[in-house]
DNA sequence: ATGTTGACCGACT
DNA sequence: GAGTCGGCCAACA
């Protein structure tokens, strides 16, 4: 496991988020170990694979951190309302209910 | 080897 | 609330 690139560790953790909750990136990169959550967010840059549901991982502040240039950023809005995700007046979700706990 | 960058985070103003 | 700054550390030129 630990001989895996970083890259391997963090989708992993990825899979693991149940559906309907969303994850932060500084969670995500806890949950791996020893990795920063620069390191996460990077990881999903360059992520092309669609078995890791990268629409799950918002940033801490509750929002869709994501280049709007990019085709991607309103597609993760859409995933996650399909799953029951429901987004405040200000684009918002609230983490208090749909993050995700270890369980 | 050195320097820049980044789907971030937290603290501060 | 929004804007700025430093820290973090792998990936890349």
């Amino acid at each position: 496991m630990s001989a895996a690139p970083l890259y391997r560790r963090i989708y992993d953790v990825v899979r693991r988020i149940p559906r309907g909750r969303v994850a932060t990136y500084g969670q995500v990169a806890a949950y791996a170990g020893r990795c920063t959550p620069r390191q996460a967010g990077y990881a999903m840059a360059a992520l092309r694979d669609d078995d890791v549901p990268w629409h799950r991982v918002i940033n801490s502040r509750g929002r869709i951190s994501f280049p709007e240039n990019s085709r991607g950023a309103g597609q993760q809005r859409l995933l996650l309302e399909e799953e029951g995700v429901v987004f405040g007046h200000d684009g918002r979700i609230d983490l208090k209910k749909y993050g995700w706990q270890e369980t």
